[in-house]
DNA sequence: TTGAAAGCGCTAACAG
DNA sequence: CTGTTAGCGCTTTCAA
């Protein structure tokens, strides 16, 4: 019953011409305060709503992006969308979710018509382009901005996780003693395969170097992205070795096992043994968990802003944008 | 370079009318397979690809679903989806995924004109209209179909909690001892509160009752939906007695701390002790947890097929359909 | 089996 | 400041 209603119906009873309702729906300000006070009367008196498929129609522009992800529902995820949204809303736009959950999905976003590509723009993220389609080559061809992940062809936002092991490493270095780094194992045939793990490894890797500390490759534990395997970590750091200890954890759901499991242990961390995680989980500040917190927000609208800016008129050439994490010292790394 | 081509360019090309493009375009079955051809090699010659906002725009149809759900990346929620989507591939339709992530995305929803609402029908899931909106009236007027709730308005697909928690109930009186039942509390408040978890206990009193048998109100043990809370429900049991046990746990999660702090505590769960969960996690089996299985694709699959119908041609009546869950027997509560 | 043509609802020149 | 009007690309009668 409102579908019927149209921008005709609105100017007939406003007694004006379809133009000038469309000119007041879309805010144009070149017209008078009481036609627009009629048109409004009119819109409401009839409960009408545009009809977005025509307007779409019409511009060529659905007034919205597309953002392709792994999942949704992780504290990453969420705060990157929520960074998307807040930018899209300032111009008007929204975003479309469409999270890789099955093999079928990704099947299906092989095909340009698929609804993603059924937008102004596309955002991936943690996707890397080159693993997820043949050639690189997204099947659509629209305005695309990578967000955690690089490539030469794209535009990219992303965190410099080299710099973040490094804000790690120079901080457990400031009391010295047995170092270890824990690590996921990430398997390279996976689209999500994204390396960041090795990145915070090496800018860890070369804070120590700066100072001469030696990291022996057995100090250098892999294990699953679990809580268990910090659990699992924190019995091979102890079976090692007693007495102090630095450990880099290269993300928080692996702390949370090591704290976990060594104040099973009867060992507090913070004090003898200090720990460092990665990402500012929601609670690692209850845990009182020292970790590397990523401006994910700022990655998620810095994104939408350059697809905005990409959408209005194509840019020349390719940009990349890298943000800096900071450390948070909590707890478990105090002295 | 692609959305200039248009359908006129592919007749041109064609030597034939636009209206024959479009019906070889739409399969009709009343070309010439001469045409047809001819049709299908201009297409591909031009790469032409239909512009999906003016079949929009003309027919009124986008060949999409919208499904307005809390989160996304449970284990739940992705058999959901691939149960819905499995459905609608069948009928070229395609789901809109529409989380509640954030209490800005809630509010934008309850805007007629918002994404969701640009879609031929709705599945909303685990949310209840009355929370969510004003007088649980849903902002867009298009055809409706609940998920894993029900609604004397709504159309609806669920699962019968009752009749799993009887199922547990039945199990774990096989062999009788003294029985705990490990709850969550589920806030009024929020809009995902939806009652299953009483439900559960229901049907576990229910089967406890048809035998006589009583469940002492402190045996009913309330704790956080998490793993944590499953680990405090074991210390709580453990402090109240010592051999033989039936344990229902009202979800997997809740199982697992279970488990875990059990097997902590030197008790392998199976044998002495009896645990049965709700939900068949993935890894429920590699625990060996008995568990209560719910045809969760079944029931994404249904609503898909309901919603179809009812954009087809507005049915008279509300439907509502209840599934029934199963019993997965595995170590944790062999005798 | 095919073609001609109307028009879906809206926006954006262009005139006035 | 406002009205007139020409389509956007497609589907769907209606005729032939």
């Amino acid at each position: 019953m409102n579908t019927r209603v149209s921008i005709q119906d609105v100017a007939q009873l406003a007694g004006v011409a379809v133009s000038t309702v469309s000119r007041v729906l879309n805010g144009y300000r070149d017209v008078s305060e009481e036609t627009r006070a009629k048109v409004q009367r009119a819109v409401e008196q009839l409960g009408y709503r545009p009809n977005q498929a025509a307007r779409t129609f019409r511009t060529g522009k659905t007034q919205s992006v597309s953002v392709i992800l792994p999942m949704i529902g992780t504290d990453f995820y969420n705060r990157l969308i929520n960074g998307i949204d807040q930018v899209l809303a300032l111009h008007d736009y929204d975003a479309g979710l469409f999270p890789l959950l099955s093999p079928r999905r990704l099947e299906r976003y092989r095909n340009p018509s698929a609804p993603p590509y059924n937008a102004d723009g596309l955002i991936l993220a943690s996707l890397n382009p080159d693993r997820l389609f043949e050639g690189g080559q997204i099947p659509a061809d629209l305005p695309t901005v990578l967000v955690d992940i690089a490539h030469t062809a794209y535009d990219s936002v992303t965190v410099d996780h080299i710099e973040g092991g490094y804000l790690a490493g120079k901080h457990l270095l400031e009391r010295p003693a047995p170092t270890f780094v824990v690590m996921i194992e990430e398997r390279f045939d996976t689209p999500f395969a994204s390396g960041v793990f090795r990145e915070r490894l090496k800018g860890f890797q070369r804070a120590l170097e700066e100072d001469s500390v030696k990291l022996p490759k057995d100090h250098v534990i892999t294990v699953e992205f679990s809580w268990d395997g910090g659990r699992l970590a924190a019995q091979e750091i102890l079976r090692r070795l007693e007495g102090p200890a630095n450990i880099f954890a290269t993300c928080d759901l692996l702390a949370q096992g090591l704290i976990d499991e060594f104040a099973h242990k009867g060992i507090k961390v913070g004090g003898e043994v200090r720990l460092v995680g990665y990402d500012d989980q929601p609670w690692a500040e209850a845990y009182g968990l020292s970790t590397v917190k990523q401006p994910i927000e700022s990655m998620g609208g810095l994104a939408a802003n350059l697809l905005l800016k990409r959408i209005k008129r194509p840019p020349a050439e390719v940009i990349h944008r890298v943000l800096s994490p900071r450390l948070v010292v909590r707890e478990s790394s105090r002295v």
